[in-house]
RNA sequence: GGCCCGUUCGUCUAGCCUGGCCUAGGACGCCGCCCUCUCACGGCGGAAACAGGGGUUCGAAUCCCCUACGGGCUACCA
């Protein structure tokens, strides 16, 4: 059995988007599918203007997150020229490429000078006014991409245009500087965007010219927003930088991507990393776009955290907490809280906005107030709740529950009439974790402070 | 313009290759009901799709052709 070499080539712009993360895991699931297989990192940067090493550093962190690790790279296309001068000098000496002038304009106008027809240049001594190298592309015959996902695509050779692999100081074009580099790195796999199915003939071509063997070829379908719209930088593009700022868990993340654009069977939604690795194919991959859709990432993202330990769980959140300073990252409270809350969140965000009230004063709603306190009987209902409540002990969730249900049947008020001015004195707010765990979490004697001083304002 | 790719519920998809088991299945979202201290979670039920037109066939979401629509490429960008 022959090793496989996959080839992940993301933009250095600092930037991992969507479609870039599912490409990546894609390309990761297959490449550890089995122990000889490897995962080339290869960075298209030769837009020096955006590939600083902070980018660079970003787009490996936002991996990282992800958890998907590389085997070989990150090679930058700026530190290989060496290679494509090497390789450039052998086309062109062999005649496969040649020297020519003709700028985007000359090329436009020799194509309907002849129908349609690919432009062929009229080779020149180095070192011409802008001449730049250009490959020459046969007249004759069809350049076929056989695609995983999609079958065979002929282009005729015909149509094609001698395109220009590297300026005129020779430093190389990206079809050239890509091909150089699969057959140079060994790769046998390319996973990428639908984007580069049209750029793929010239890449066989370049291959070609090289004397190489191409490696096999997929191309996944492209990811739209909810507008049906290619997404893109500008068109609202989530990056994975900002799906871990909002509190979504890498394993969440990486089961929704690689259901964007694949399925296993009628029925599996969830799959743990190892299934996926396992179960994951190219040739069940969709040929259509797809729509990344946040709402099912939220509900998957739910789905996470509900499954997991709740040890695990905390540590999840306080690290999440710890990296933005929200106070409570570190109180030995914190799982209590996370206990009480693991069921009614769908992101490590939303703890903090339901827990909060415990690690800081409380920041009463004044909407909150006004609905609920201004209930008739409000205050009376308080009061009696905090009367029970100092005799609670110990102060546990269970003996809560148990004084409070009995100012409840004592009253003969319906238990939302005695929870909610509860609920807003010691959180402020009218949504919260539930009432007994709440005020457990507060522990008496804080509890009833804050009971105290919703009382007189009242 | 040329070339290439694509089109199943609002969304992700199963089914398509190897026509009949499809009165098209599941999931998210939505709507309704139940549970309930708020919000969620959970349970139950519901509305919701084969882009259009021609063929082939006893039979087509599945095979063929055309049209429409969407997208990509067509740079001395990647």
């Amino acid at each position: 059995m022959s090793a496989h070499r996959y080839r992940f080539a993301p933009s250095p712009t600092g930037f991992l988007h969507i479609g870039g993360a599912r490409t990546a895991l894609y390309n990761w699931l297959l490449a550890r599918k089995s122990p000889e297989d490897a995962l080339v990192l290869r960075l298209e940067d030769t837009d020096r203007e955006r590939s600083t090493d902070e980018a660079v550093a970003q787009i490996l962190d936002a991996m990282e997150w992800l958890g998907l690790d590389y085997d070989e790279g990150p090679f930058r296309q700026t530190e290989r020229s060496d290679i494509y001068a090497e390789r450039l000098e052998k086309l062109l000496s062999s005649g496969a490429a040649y020297w020519d002038t003709a700028g985007a304009g000359e090329v436009k106008l020799a194509k309907e000078r002849s129908g349609g027809a690919g432009y062929r240049g009229t080779p020149v001594p180095e070192g011409t006014a802008g001449a730049a190298v250009r490959l020459r592309v046969p007249d004759e015959g069809h350049t076929t991409v056989n695609d995983v996902i999609r079958g065979e695509s002929a282009f005729e050779n015909r149509l094609l245009d001698d395109f220009v692999i590297a300026r005129a100081d020779r430093t190389p074009l990206y079809n050239f500087a890509v091909a150089v580099d699969d057959t140079d790195m060994g790769v046998t796999h390319v996973v990428r965007g639908e984007d580069h199915l049209s750029n793929t003939p010239r890449q066989l071509l370049v291959l070609k010219a090289l004397g190489a063997d191409p490696p096999l070829y997929a191309h996944l379908p492209l990811l739209h927003g909810t507008d049906g719209k290619p997404l893109s930088k500008r068109h609202g593009a989530a990056s994975v930088q900002e799906l871990r700022d909002i509190g979504y868990l890498p394993e969440a993340v990486r089961n929704y991507l690689a259901l964007l654009g694949w399925g296993y069977d009628a029925e599996t939604t969830f799959f743990t990393t190892h299934d996926l690795i396992e179960k994951f194919s190219l040739e069940r991959v969709s040929r259509s776009p797809a729509v990344f859709d946040e709402q099912k990432l939220s509900w998957m993202n739910g789905h996470y955290i509900r499954e997991m330990d709740t040890a695990e769980l905390t540590r999840r959140v306080a690290e999440w907490m710890a990296a933005r300073d929200i106070s409570g990252a570190d109180d030995p409270r914190l799982e209590q809280a996370v206990a009480a809350v693991k069921d009614k969140v769908s992101t490590l965000a939303e703890v903090p906005r339901l827990v909060g009230f415990a690690f800081g004063p409380v920041e009463t709603d004044p909407k909150a107030w006004d609905k609920v306190m201004g209930k008739e009987g409000a205050r009376d209902l308080l009061e009696r709740a905090r009367t029970a409540l100092a005799g609670v002990d110990p102060f546990d969730e269970a003996q809560i529950e148990q004084a409070l249900q009995r100012v409840v049947e004592d009253t003969g008020a319906k238990p939302g009439a005695v929870y909610q001015p509860l609920r807003v004195a010691i959180t402020g707010k009218t949504v919260s974790a539930g009432i007994f765990e709440s005020l457990a979490l507060l522990e008496r004697e804080e509890a009833l402070q804050r009971i105290d001083q919703a009382l007189d304002r009242l």
